[in-house]
RNA sequence: GGUCCCAUCGUCUAAUGGUUAGACAUCACCCUUUCACGGUGGUAAUAUGGGUUCGAGUCCCGUUGGGAUCACCA
């Protein structure tokens, strides 16, 4: 499938650093664009100022990069501004938008006075009821108006992608707040501007945006844009049922830290949920061909780090060689006699050391390894080497099982588990296998 | 409270109205003379009450539970 057209979006807010849900909604942007053939862009929506930091953007930029998600265009809400007033201006003459004077705390009053009522907190519309002479009025007072967006009658209808048809009465809905007090303004109009201005044909997103998604395409038809495909997405859940904060703040930076591999995040995040097979991907291509709306659940899958963390394990055990090679210096050899007894891929420098660098043996049972040095043969070794030799020893020391590896193992590793000894043994050498096994740095 | 969404093993899901299936985790066994890796097998679920039907996980209504939204956040 290919399809020049075909255009999605990333659109954070810098207001946080990069966590699970946010990749999941990034990823799944990715995906659908890589699958269509599309473009992927990037856009920072920063229209809430004081919130925005440039740090937080400098973190999204990198998980992103980190993720190889990546991007072949960018924008800025805050550097678009002109465009926004300029079509708030053709909204406002078509009295698609409206100024209202309540103050937030006003706002805040009658919201929980309708609640206690029983009733939905929706604005009452006094702003649209304002005589010229009322307004000038609160304007002497000091006020400053604030403008919302007028929701019209009617059902708003649209197929989601991932939750079929989809239906709003607009009597259930506020209209939104798009400029505030201070001129500056609020999500949602500039969201749908640049999705025309750029030309987004799918917008996939969390289903906390489902209502926004109805006033927004009321937005769309009424600066005359063609309204895109949606797709929304379950809300990932902690592990004890709420949306748990720990989620939020799982960030990608710390899971990258803790040696999760960006693809098993990737995997794992695309997957969940889903009617296929939670599986190892080595490749976001590959990843993105296997996307389908159609496996997506609609109830709330729960994300479990430890779950994670253990498919990373999974993940790491079958990496190809191609992709640790690029990342370290070992062979193939090495890679293939550890590869099953590693955590994350930064334990292959653990066992590089171990092999190479010099330690300082732990002595269990000295009589015994000092034994096995004696008995040790002499080079060249192979995976045969270390069979002939415990079996030596076993005679040599009467030791068996676990008596007879677990000191051997710590004397020639300094580790209690680890890759198979026959294995490991040619790997370190008769140089350092006897001197560790006499307790000697080596 | 209004609106919308959801409910099957511990977890993620499958099941044209017709024997509840698979994957991950867990447990056991096998392989390893060790820890692991790997292989084989087992335990384990339809929230609840009605209705429709020869037959309901599936359709309808109620209950309970969970989530989203109703911001001068995005």
């Amino acid at each position: 499938m290919s399809n020049g057209n075909i255009k999605v979006r990333f659109a954070p807010s810098p207001t946080g650093f990069m966590h699970i849900g946010n990749t999941r909604t990034a990823l799944f942007n990715w995906l659908l664009a890589k699958k269509l053939g599309g473009k992927f862009m990037l856009r920072i929506d920063d229209t809430d100022t004081l919130r925005s930091k440039k740090e937080y953007e400098d973190a999204i930029r990198e998980a992103l990069v980190w993720l190889k998600l990546d991007w072949s265009e960018e924008a800025r809400q805050s550097a678009r501004k002109e465009r926004y007033e300029e079509v708030a201006q053709k909204l406002m003459a078509k009295g698609r938008i409206y100024a209202c004077y309540e103050t937030p705390e006003e706002l805040e009053f009658m919201r929980k006075r309708l609640l206690n009522k029983g009733l939905p907190p929706i604005y009452d519309r006094s702003g649209l009821k304002l005589t010229q002479a009322q307004k000038e009025e609160y304007e002497r007072q000091g006020r400053r108006p604030h403008y919302r967006f007028k929701l019209e009658d009617g059902e708003i209808v649209w197929n989601d992608l991932v939750r079929g048809e989809c239906r709003y009465s607009e009597k259930n809905l506020s209209d939104p707040v798009i400029i505030r007090e201070d001129g500056s303004f609020l999500y949602h109009l500039p969201s749908v501007i640049d999705d025309v201005d750029f030309g987004i044909t799918h917008i996939v997103r969390g289903e906390d945006h489902v209502t926004n998604t109805a006033a927004q395409i009321q937005m769309f038809e009424a600066i005359g844009g063609k309204v895109p495909s949606f797709a929304h997405l379950p809300l990932l859940t902690g592990k004890e049922g709420k949306l748990s904060k720990r989620l939020g703040s799982l960030g990608v930076r710390e899971l990258r830290a803790e040696g999760v591999e960006a693809m098993a995040i990737c995997s794992f995040l695309a997957k969940l949920g889903t009617s296929e097979a939670i599986e190892p991907y080595y490749s976001l291509e590959e990843l993105a061909q296997s996307l389908d709306f159609s496996k997506i659940g609609r109830s709330q899958p729960k994300f479990d780090e430890a779950e994670l963390k253990h498919f990373n394990t999974r993940l790491v055990h079958n990496l190809p060689y191609a992709e640790v090679k690029s990342r370290y210096e070992i062979s193939e050899n090495f890679w293939q006699a550890i590869k099953g007894n590693i955590k994350i891929a930064d334990d292959i420098k653990l066992w590089k050391s171990i092999c190479q660098d010099e330690l300082s043996p732990k002595i269990e049972d000295s009589e015994l390894t000092n034994k096995g040095a004696e008995l040790l043969p002499q080079e060249p070794w192979n995976e045969e080497t270390f069979g002939t030799w415990i079996k030596a020893l076993k005679e040599a020391s009467g030791k068996n099982g676990k008596e007879l590896y677990h000191p051997v193992r710590l004397a020639l590793t300094g580790m209690n588990d680890g890759p198979e000894l026959k294995v490991l043994l040619p790997l370190i050498g008769r140089l350092k296998a006897e001197k560790r096994l006499k307790g000697q740095k080596a």
